[in-house]
DNA sequence: AGCACGCCGACT
DNA sequence: GTCGGCGTGCTC
């Protein structure tokens, strides 16, 4: 069936970002039929009816394509590729890991400007640099004009050329200043393009712990090492990342620091600005496509030292990288879930391996897998179990909850905690995962209850906006009076919500400023920033809030902490939810007493004895987490086992499971002996959105079974015409099955 | 993914 | 008699 080459036909084999599985070959553009054309270069190529900004993946001499049918290549839009050769080497690992499609790939790992076609061009940030006389003019010499002298104090501070964007982030009115500064030569415009090494502010003073893991670190660099960092809430795990990066920064080498969406907060950005002043970039999903065009920019022309960014940045090219960080690695926002479907965690060790330079992953409660991998050996375990400075731990309570009454799910014991609190004039945090009033509206008479249209889910009560409101496909519709089913019934609220909880706290606490922090009272831009100053400034005495308030955020004077519902974690199919349950009640507690103060975690549960609290309660995660991974290992569950999870999705309930029934019947074609197909089955919540989702799971403990089935499935699947009726997709290391 | 081509129902 | 529904097929 192989075809026969056509002889000599020089072509340019290209990544098209679309959603197939193959490459295309065209002929050179006639103007410039470079045969020396690099790959990773951006082409823009004929496709189809349109036009479509391709990768160069090779120049082959021999198309399987009849020369007849070779389109030529529009225009060579770089004349030097943008990707290095171990940049594309991490590409077609990844498409390859993935099973996704090369050019979808290359366009994830490009910013939207550039996979658009765009000039690779860097708009010249200017940077200003201090004059040998600015180095030694005294700034009290300026006192008559403050916001010079300021501005002239923060160049001397830092020592070191600010960009505009460095200066930006400081203070938004420095542009008058800075000028008058260089009309008095004591600034000057600063041209040099050389790497930053931004040494600005000094390291902070360590302890033996901290000491030891930045020493573990620094005598490594230069090889490929994963480091595990175990340390506890307000360990210092940030004050190692920064010491070990000025130490690769030294050497003329890049960093890459990965955190999580909602830890990328400015005070963090602050933090790292204030240290390594002109050196870093940011990159994150608040930004205009042009600002994460021109981080990545710089970044890939060695303009920038450190990237500081969210999980996308991952792919970011750098010409000198010499570390990875990743911190909080056990997010799950490292996973991405739509697309291609990467663990920015997993793909971050690959990338360190091929570079041969070190990964260090951070977090105060490690994933299983990377815990499992550590007690293996493959990982450096590092741990900080002190908190720095002299602040305590905090002490965590079960509150057993059972038969005693609850004020809109606050008990006697819990309330007496926070009115003591209160008249401390320390503040309190209330945790409950759920926004809106209640998430049930129930008829008392007749037994109706309101539920979407689109979705197997009930709509949430949200009595402020007078809303009911589904929170998976996010309809809306005015909330009811009268039960639409017997006519007279009375409507009412089951079930709890922050909304609920505030009323009620406004109501026993009438003298006390309540905050609520959840998506709903956030949504507003700046609001959460807002929120968050107001509480530090102490004019908040009771925050309550979802999720959101358990990462990132640093509240000094809070001392008591609670978790009002931490049964709803205990029982869910995901088999990861245990684990889920652990981290979020550490990271929660977390917040409490970080200061010199010790704080107190309340969790209210109606099973006070079972074995998940307890053992986290008197053990700690560590001793959780072992347990946690024997019960793994017995149902030969990850890490013991690799998984891959076909979705589809259909209006007609009818065609997932007989597109999976095929996928399934394929991969039987290839068994190998290891591996075990699970399903069809509908996935949980099934119908979402009026599609109706099922899945498949192929499960194998060796990888290398799995990773051959998929090999030989997925060309199988693309011929496979009715597969063209669903929408359909392969998440290879799925993390929730859903 | 787009975007054509291609045959069967309600309309200027 | 046409406009347009989305089924099917292709993209070098």
């Amino acid at each position: 069936m192989a075809k026969k080459p056509f002889q000599q036909t020089l072509a340019y084999r290209i990544a098209i970002p679309v959603p197939l599985y193959r490459l295309f070959d065209y002929l050179p553009p006639e103007s410039n039929p470079n045969p020396n054309l690099k790959p990773g270069t951006r082409l823009e190529v004929p496709f189809g009816k349109n036009n479509k900004i391709g990768y160069l993946i090779a120049v082959v001499g021999d198309s399987d394509i009849d020369p007849n049918k070779l389109k030529r290549v529009c225009r060579i839009i770089d004349e030097h590729p943008l990707l290095s050769a171990q940049d594309l080497k991490l590409l077609h690992w990844v498409a390859r890991y993935y099973h996704h499609p090369i050019g979808e790939v290359f366009s994830t790992a490009f910013p939207v400007g550039l996979r658009q076609g765009k000039a690779a061009t860097l708009q010249g940030e200017k940077c200003y640099a201090l004059t040998a006389l600015g180095k030694t003019t005294a700034s009290e010499t300026l006192k008559r004009s403050p916001k010079q002298k300021s501005v002239l104090e923060k160049f001397q501070e830092h020592s070191q050329p600010l960009s505009e964007s460095t200066l930006n982030a400081w203070n938004s009115h420095w542009r008058t200043a800075v000028k008058s500064l260089i009309d008095k030569q004591l600034l000057t415009l600063d041209s040099s393009n050389t790497l930053p090494h931004g040494l600005g502010a000094d390291d902070l003073p360590c302890n033996p712990k901290q000491q030891a893991a930045i020493n573990a670190v620094s005598t490594q660099l230069g090889q490929f090492a994963v480091f595990l960092l175990e340390g506890v809430t307000g360990s210092g795990k940030t004050e190692v990342y920064m010491q070990i990066i000025r130490t690769v920064l030294a050497q003329g080498l890049q960093v890459l620091v990965l955190v999580p969406e909602i830890t990328l907060t400015p005070q963090l950005e602050e933090r790292f600005r204030q240290r390594f002043a002109a050196a870093i970039t940011v990159s994150h999903s608040k930004l205009t496509d042009n600002q994460r065009q021109t981080a990545w920019l710089q970044m890939q022309q060695g303009r920038s030292a450190i990237m500081l960014g969210t999980r996308s940045a991952l792919f970011t090219p750098c010409p000198n990288l010499g570390l990875i960080i990743l911190d909080e690695e056990h997010d799950s926002s490292f996973k991405q879930q739509e697309g291609l479907r990467f663990s920015a965690r997993d793909v971050a060790i690959v990338r360190a391996k091929q570079h041969g330079i070190p990964v260090l992953l951070g977090s105060a409660t490690p994933s299983l897998e990377s815990l499992y991998n550590a007690q293996r050996g493959r990982y450096q375990w590092l741990q900080l179990p002190e908190r720095a400075g002299n602040a305590l731990a905090p002490v965590l309570q079960l509150l057993d909850i059972r038969n005693k009454p609850l004020q809109e799910g606050l008990s006697d014991a819990l309330l007496a905690d926070i009115e003591q609190t209160l008249a401390k004039n320390e503040q309190v945090l209330l945790f409950l995962n759920r926004r809106g009033f209640a998430p049930t509206l129930i008829c008392h008479s007749c037994g109706w209850v309101a539920h979407c249209q689109r979705c197997d889910a009930n709509l949430v009560i949200h009595a402020f906006e007078q809303l009911l409101r589904c929170h998976h496909c996010g309809k809306e519709q005015r909330l009811l009076h009268h039960c639409p089913a017997c006519q007279g019934g009375t409507l009412t609220a089951l079930g709890l919500g922050t909304e609920r909880v505030e009323n009620v706290l406004n109501a026993l606490f009438p003298q006390q400023t309540i905050v609520r922090l959840d998506r709903d009272s956030t949504q507003r831009k700046g609001a959460l920033q807002n929120y968050l100053e107001q509480i530090n400034q102490g004019h908040a005495d009771i925050i309550l809030g979802t999720q959101m308030l358990a990462k990132g955020h640093h509240f000094a004077n809070v001392t008591l902490v609670a978790i009002l519902d931490v049964d709803s974690g205990l029982f869910s199919i995901d088999f990861r939810a245990p684990e889920k349950l652990a981290q979020l009640i550490v990271q929660v507690s977390g917040r409490a007493g970080r200061a010199e103060k010790p704080g107190r975690v309340i969790l209210q549960t109606r099973h006070p004895e079972h074995p998940l609290l307890t053992t986290l309660i008197q053990d700690g995660y560590q001793r959780f987490a072992t347990l946690a991974l024997a019960e793994r290992k017995q149902a030969g569950l990850p890490p013991y086992s690799y998984q891959a999870l076909f979705r589809a999705a259909a209006v007609d309930a009818r065609l997932p499971p007989v597109f999976l029934e095929t996928v399934s019947q394929l991969a039987r074609q290839h068994l190998k002996s290891t591996l075990q197909i699970l399903g069809p089955v509908p996935a949980p919540m099934s119908k979402r959105a009026g599609l109706y989702h099922y899945q498949l799971l192929l499960q194998s403990h060796k990888r290398q079974d799995l990773q051959a089935t998929l090999d030989a499935l997925l060309p199988a699947i693309e011929q496979h015409k009715p597969s063209q009726k669903v929408r359909w997709s392969l998440d290879v290391d799925p993390i929730d099955l859903y």
